[in-house]
DNA sequence: CGCCGCATTGATGTGACTCAAGGTGCGTGG
DNA sequence: CCACGCACCTTGAGTCACATCAATGCGGCG
């Protein structure tokens, strides 16, 4: 039911002006450690890149340049070239989320950076950042962390425990932002939902909804609300006999939905 | 037909010595970047620490310490406690991999690391590799270049192809180390691969017999020899046309076996 | 209007999981 | 020593979940 048409699939993306991290209300979710408010050290500065709907803002084989970016708003996918059909998405970042930190070390970029919203991303220079090791270690972890978390969670078996997984992912990263953590839009297609998660459409499709049937939550179009986290919680981590099951010392990455 | 037991596999990892980058041998295919040579800066020195075969280097809670590891010799795999069943393998670490990065900014492991076979890691403390920023990027890229291309790997949807994928990672892996990418030891058992590639024991068993009938391997007990590392790719990267992809510029993850 | 992309639903096949049994080598203890 | 338990691996039969193919509805756009 939704049916949005990207007629330039390709135009540049545009527009930079300057920003700076310690002025900036993306911050608190996109820069981790404390050091962050550390006003005697030199203010990050980075160029700001517009992205609109629908255009790359890298792709893969484009020089790296020694720099990676942070998103300011909207959503970036990011997927690997891949020789069969279409291209795989390894993520879907949103506001506050690095993106090309895998680059850092490379020469060039292995994958296409997509924007499924008008989208303004922050260019982060290495030089600018790595005389700031606790500000690095941070993001760094935040990254490995939501590379590892993607990888437990495709190795849940069932597409219902994966779906499950990634609703209560995203609720979390909504919640982290400060918003609705029970309804949100969903940004990007089935197809892509489907792609991320290494299911068919079809199959995405049925199990969203057998999902809406069990009442663990509606589905309108691409608005999103989720009436059972609890639920879907036991389904994602397998359900069983996973009563107490507390944590805390959380990151950013794939989290609980007992923020009700 | 591997049946070696393990009977305290809780017994401490113990005896620890000094060590220097600059002399030693694992060195090459430990730390990437150019300024591993730069003997101006001092050396990055190291605690040694062994642990035996079925012993825990760490485990899920234990405090980091702002330090990881890097695999001196031996196996370690690393694993994410479960609710459901057994933990899931996230990742085999050998010879110059790094371990534990992912806990750089937080202050609990998430995982538990256990050796498979008898082992020594390097333990790198955070404060003398942070004014080393070319080091920790190339740390860094190489970390995250690995849970990226382990999740790529888990999208691949048949046990053919994730099974084809693992293999040719080992292979590259041992190739890049200066073994055998033909020949090599499976230091792990039947049920761990199975665990990592997120397969049943037994749907590897028979696919590892479909891959021996076809000719593509031979496999004795855990003494694996390839046979036909080109039709593997062709299965591992999801067959089809994939003709003319040629790819450089390579770093340590899952890559080629074109190496004959 | 006709086309196309997206989403849902149904019918059907199949690949992987489950359950079960059998074989093997090691370690242990009678 | 040998019987036994055990961990590991393999193989077979049956089942189920997901992929595939196909048809339909919907809405935007040319």
């Amino acid at each position: 039911m939704q049916r949005f048409r990207i007629s330039d699939t390709s135009r540049p993306a545009m527009a930079a002006s300057q920003a700076n991290c310690l002025t900036c209300r993306t911050a608190p979710f996109c820069i981790p450690g404390r050091d962050r408010q550390d006003s005697s050290q030199p203010p990050v500065l980075s160029r700001r890149v517009k992205v609109a709907r629908g255009s790359k803002l890298f792709q893969a084989g484009d020089l790296v340049g020694e720099r990676f970016y942070a998103i300011h708003y909207g959503t970036i996918k990011y997927a690997l070239p891949s020789p069969s059909r279409h291209d795989k998405i390894g993520a879907f970042l949103m506001r506050g989320d690095l993106l090309a930190l895998d680059a850092i070390g490379l020469k060039r970029h292995n994958g296409n950076a997509i924007a499924l919203e008008d989208s303004e991303v922050c260019e982060i220079r290495q030089r600018d950042i790595q005389s700031r090791p606790t500000l690095l270690h941070g993001m760094v972890s935040k990254q490995i962390a939501r590379e590892q978390s993607t990888a437990h969670m495709l190795r849940n078996s069932s597409a219902g425990q994966r779906l499950a997984a990634f609703l209560l992912d995203l609720s979390w990263r909504h919640f982290r932002r400060g918003y609705s953590p029970h309804r949100f839009r969903l940004v990007m297609s089935r197809q892509e939902i489907a792609n991320f998660l290494a299911l068919s459409p079809e199959c995405l499709s049925r199990e969203l909804t057998h999902f809406k049937q069990a009442g663990l939550l509606e589905v309108d179009e691409r608005e999103l609300t989720l009436r059972d986290p609890g639920a879907l919680r036991q389904l994602a981590t397998g359900a069983a006999a996973a009563a107490a099951h507390q944590q805390s010392a959380r990151t950013d990455a794939m989290a609980p939905a007992a923020h009700a």
